[in-house]
RNA sequence: GCCGACGUAGCUCAGAGGUAGAGCAGGUCACUUGUAAUGACCAGGUCGUCCGUUCGAAUCGGACCGUCGGCUCCA
């Protein structure tokens, strides 16, 4: 019998018969592997744990643990929840059902939109489908066939991707069955639904045929699946602790801001202690910029429309706002870039004044569609903490690394120290020449490999104006954030015709970077609450001190401390009303507040204060005067 | 904008074709308290808005406003 020389990863080899197939193979080599062993990798190649081995190989088995197992996991749960859906809704035509990062989804075209109690109906029949433990077989089958199958079943959608496939050059479709669910689909797959152990179904909700919203609506489903229970139920503990610390709800439970239904949608009012946090950030934001040789500058709100048909704005269909002025169409501004080129353009510029960075808190308005506003995460009216750089070709690239650093420093002030880079590249609706994105691109690329960053390219992504590195933040819960963003921009100077007089006495054109660090301040405050979950750092605490006094004979002794803590820059409230310590530190607690000073008789008498600590609890009383220095010196400490 | 769900007191929620309820928050009074809720009393709602069906609508239908989960888009 012929013989086969298997190379496993750790470089050793072993000889089987031919045919022998990769799931045999793990079973030699041990239980546990056999077990967790979800599909194989022969010569690189990721396939199914059924599939025979004829020549010599490497071959790795892919185990459930890792991120391609699970992958592939969750994929096979996605056709089981697709063959309980047929069963028990027999119109419904799947269409596609992919894994996802924390899951898997598949949409279906329906008539009926399905219901939260259909969830638990699909649920127990994929129990059922489960339970029998049906094994997935793969089929490769012509396109012919493949299409002659969905045709059968009225299915115009897998149509749809069969001929693609064959449109891309594929001459082989696989089908996958369990049962008798057959699912154009690439694979691989489980060897069977048994494999299948811990799964749920989350939510349902619309969504594109092919995420294009001149496309049919289809109803998709959103479920969740892990090797075991006790993994998804640490997913669904996540679930709520997420759900606990949304900066939705502690906006509210907070004081922190609110949004009036009555006043528009998408519109932020804060709070006293939403603004002070705001303005605290914003302080340092611009104390930050001054270091770095930024310039502040300020523009108006209103631009006259013509201004937005120079930037391109007007003709792109940017959603924007506008308004009449004596039969003048103005447009309020949804970006700060015009009004930065109308400072810079206001004087003729030499090479000697370059790199200039205009830097503004700019307040924008956009018209988002009513159904995408979220919290403070998406809204309508919003300030970025935006700059523009106008510089010579030849500094494009050390103007970016600093972009980069500074917004490192900044984000890592405020406690987020991981990141996920992308690098955008030149979308199909874009203005300027392909050789100005391609200089653009490659100065973004290489200012992210001077400073030692990972990233990704986004193909297609990029802004209509120029290439772009967009920054994403992971929080406490390794959720990811929109953050900062570097724009490269070859199209905007052209439009605007600025120039400046080089080395040579003659006219050049600078480059110009848009580049936001904490990107929307609206947006940033929500992922800062939800890292911290409202508990904020001393210097962002919005009230840092609240002091307690026992009884109302210690209220005057603790408006005096009040006073001499508010000399200080710290910020104090004091608890007058007349109630128990403990419903007083109870409230305290609810709010967040750092620190709780306790005052009653015996404090008053030797000037000291009962220091209690939100983080550390009480920590008895201490002499005034030691309080107000250890806090000062603290507050002062800008890292979380 | 699209699909679905939802909107009852400041907040969290119960109720439901016959005219609205709780807890917390708020106010008043009493208490003057030592490290996560003192007690009593009071006040508070044209049940998101408008239009319709009905003898009668908070309840049923429609439109609009807003919120939530997604799609899409984006700082």
């Amino acid at each position: 019998m012929a013989q086969s020389t298997i190379t496993l990863p750790d470089e050793s080899t072993m000889q089987v018969a031919a045919g022998t197939t990769a799931a045999e193979i793990a079973e030699t080599i041990g239980p546990a592997l056999a077990r967790d062993a979800v599909a194989a990798q022969i010569n690189g190649q990721t396939v199914d744990l059924s599939t025979p081995i004829g020549d010599d190989v490497e071959l790795a088995i892919v185990t459930v643990d890792s991120a391609e197992g699970l992958e592939i996991y969750r994929h096979s749960a996605a056709h089981v929840m697709a063959d309980a859906v047929v069963r028990l809704f027999p119109e419904a035509k799947p269409t596609i059902g992919p894994a996802i990062a924390d899951g898997f989804y598949y949409d279906f075209a329906v008539d009926e939109p399905f219901t939260e109690e259909d969830l638990t109906r699909i649920e127990a029949e994929m129990d059922k489908i489960i339970a029998a433990d049906l094994p997935f077989t793969r089929q490769d089958v012509s396109p012919a066939e493949a299409r002659a199958h969905f045709e059968q079943t009225d299915n115009a959608y897998k149509v749809e991707l069969i001929d693609e496939l064959v449109e891309e050059g594929e001459q082989n479709i696989s089908l996958y069955q369990h049962g008798d669910f057959v699912d154009l689909c690439r694979g691989p797959h489980l060897p069977a639904t048994g494999n299948i152990t811990a799964f749920k179904l989350l939510s349902v909700a619309g969504a594109y045929w092919r995420g294009d919203e001149s496309n049919p609506m289809l109803q998709r489903i959103y479920g969740t699946a892990y090797p075991d229970q006790k993994m998804l139920d640490d997913h669904l503990k996540r679930i709520d602790e997420a759900k606990a610390r949304d900066h939705r709800k502690l906006g509210r439970e907070l004081k922190l801001f609110s949004f009036f239904e009555e006043a528009g949608a998408g519109l932020v009012y804060y709070h006293p202690n939403g603004a002070m946090l705001r303005q605290l950030v914003t302080d340092f934001t611009i104390k930050e910029h001054l270091k770095r040789g930024y310039e502040l500058v300020r523009t108006p709100h209103l631009i006259k429309s013509t201004i937005w048909e120079i930037s391109g704005h007007a003709q792109q269909d940017y959603p924007m706002y506008y308004t009449d002025v004596e039969g003048q169409s103005y447009g309020i501004k949804p970006m700060n870039c015009p009004g930065h080129i109308l400072i810079y353009n206001s004087e003729t510029r030499s090479y000697r004044d370059l790199p200039i960075r205009y830097f503004e808190l700019g307040t924008v308005y956009r018209h988002e569609r009513s159904g995408v506003l979220h919290g403070l995460l998406r809204v309508r009216g919003f300030t970025q903490d935006d700059a523009h750089i106008f510089c010579t070709p030849e500094q494009l690239t050390d103007e970016i690394v600093g972009v980069i650093e500074f917004a490192q420093d900044m984000l890592s002030t405020f406690g987020f120290d991981e990141y996920e880079v992308l690098l955008a590249t030149k979308p199909d609706k874009a203005m300027g020449t392909d050789e100005m994105w391609e200089q653009g691109i490659e100065a973004l690329a290489a200012a992210l490999e001077e400073c030692n960053m990972d990233y990704q390219i986004a193909p297609k992504e990029g802004a209509f104006y120029g290439p772009k590195i967009d920054i994403a933040i992971k929080d406490a819960l390794g959720r990811l954030w929109d953050g900062p963003t570097i724009q490269c921009d070859f199209n905007m100077p052209e439009r605007f015709d600025i120039t400046y007089v080089g080395p040579d006495g003659q006219e050049h054109r600078p480059v110009m970077v848009h580049r936001v660090v904490l990107a929307g301040i609206e947006r940033f405050l929500g992922a800062l609450i939800e890292n911290c979950a409202g508990d904020f750092p001393l210097w962002l605490a919005p009230v840092q001190i609240r002091i307690l006094p026992i009884t109302d004979r210690n209220v005057t002794y603790a408006d005096e401390i009040a006073k001499k803590l508010r000399e200080e820059d710290l910020r104090v409230e004091v608890d007058g009303e007349s109630a128990t310590l403990q419903a007083k530190i109870r409230d305290a607690e609810l709010m967040k507040i750092p620190y709780m000073l306790v005052v009653g008789d015996r404090e008053q008498e030797s000037g000291q204060v009962a220091v209690r600590s939100r983080q550390e609890g009480d920590l008895g009383p201490q002499p005034f005067e030691e309080f107000m220095a250890t806090v000062c010196a603290k507050a002062r400490i800008q890292a979380t």
